[in-house]
DNA sequence: GAGTGGTCTAGACCACTGT
DNA sequence: CAGTGGTCTAGACCACTCC
């Protein structure tokens, strides 16, 4: 015999699947269902809860379930890489031509909102070793919160680091109200004599923290991708460092390679 | 006031991540929890559910609740497409000694066992869009679930489309006792005269499907990993798609994106 | 204020694990 | 068998949303 609360679960995914329930329907009330069901109502919960874990609804407080409507934004990542850098050396007039300045997420500030904050900071064991430097070395930290300017929610979370040392000839880079830097991250570093060699992302999914969830407005049950951007110089010194925090069924991380004609 | 459950939770938290509580630790019985806050046992299964969506902790049914032990398999995956390119016209004796035959994940062979399984099936409207063929069109479709030699639980599981007419010429890409294709997907697509020009790799993140949980063996409340793998050849046509299912925060997708020097 | 979901109780019985 | 988590009940009261 199934358990009650997975036959419940299986309904009303049917129901859903099946188009009976679309994206934005209400469902019955909880204690409709256990009546229709022949349940108590901490056990329609429970199947209810199971459907919010597959992220197919969206418990509301005071107003109800409803199926959730999937909404995804597409980031275009590394094909940004290479275009930000053709631009970094080019002088700002022609810059400001050339389109929108990007943000490490390879999003367009003209649809989004930062908030942005600097502080010092000494590199902790998983920094130090992700950039090959002793633990307590100094760091700039730069924190941001990406907001679609239509929406309530932050769209990413983004952190930051650069070795303080290594940027500090340029005052620009020190000084919290020259966000978002003009030209992008890879301009900046040029003023500093840097360049890039190549960038790797690595990209794990797993489910948001509570202060994620928090700041996200993250549904219980759902997921985000973290992506942890890592730029290495010609030299082969690591030089900047971004762990990005993103809804993970509304953000689509889209990579393209391309590949020598025979 | 806060929740009875999220202090209970709060601090279970820190006893896990303050180091009271190591990974593969056993906590305490649910009911001697209960005891020990002064709450009910169902308020204390509230609280270890919450621990454990936020991937902390792990239930076992009938031995107890565990500090969860996190592992992590490194994908080099776009790397490899390029590489693939190059062995894809070498000769089968000298594609032997450059290495193991990869498939599709950018994971050796040697490293793994493959179910697969062959089928002919229509092109469903999502599919039928990604390749830009009419609805129903014939595909051939091959799933695998690729599984760790050491390991029970497999660790992706795979399907692959390919339009039938483009690959019928040759009937070992119909032939399921020829699987995997040696040289791999690229390989093979070059003995029917196709050459790839790019690769585009989706990636989002969200709860796994009643049916992934189960053939994974993930427990509820975890991530998964969705990418789809996009191959075009030098008529911007697209000739292959992947869709790739990983446990999320069991797997790390690594993207290298190398720039041109200045 | 009416309707909704959120939290919690105290206990029953079942199912799984290891001895 | 003892110990563990899994499922479920019937109902109480609180908190949020919207009219």
């Amino acid at each position: 015999m199934a358990k009650a609360y997975e036959r419940i679960a299986d309904e009303l995914r049917r129901s859903i699947r099946g188009g009976d329930l679309n994206p934005g329907d209400q469902l019955p009330a909880e204690d409709r269902l256990a009546e229709r069901f022949g349940r108590s109502v901490p056990t329609v919960r429970e199947a209810l809860r199971v459907l919010q874990s597959e992220g197919l609804i969206e418990k509301r407080h005071g107003r109800g379930n409803f199926v959730r409507r999937p909404r995804t934004t597409v980031l275009r990542t590394n094909a940004r890489h290479q275009w930000e850098k053709d631009r970094a050396r080019e002088p700002e007039e022609r810059r400001a031509l050339t389109g929108a300045t990007e943000h490490d997420t390879g999003l367009e500030v003209d649809d989004l909102v930062f908030q942005a904050a600097y502080r010092e900071a000494k590199a902790d064991e998983d920094i130090a070793s992700a950039f090959g430097v002793p633990v307590g070395t100094a760091m700039v930290e730069r924190t941001y919160r990406t907001r679609y300017a239509a929406e309530s929610a932050p769209f990413a979370m983004v952190t930051s680091y650069l070795v303080r040392d290594t940027v500090a000839q340029n005052p620009d880079l020190l000084d919290e109200s020259k966000e978002p830097w003009p030209g992008g991250t890879q301009n900046q570093l040029h003023s500093v004599g840097i360049e890039l060699d190549r960038i790797e992302e690595r990209v794990t999914a797993r489910p948001p923290s509570p202060e994620e969830a928090e700041e996200l407005e993250l549904p219980p049950g759902s997921s985000v991708i973290a992506l942890r951007k890592t730029s290495y110089d010609t030299h082969d010194r690591v030089v900047e460092l971004s762990d990005v925090t993103l809804p993970g069924d509304r953000t689509e991380l889209l990579f393209t390679t391309p590949l020598e004609r025979w």
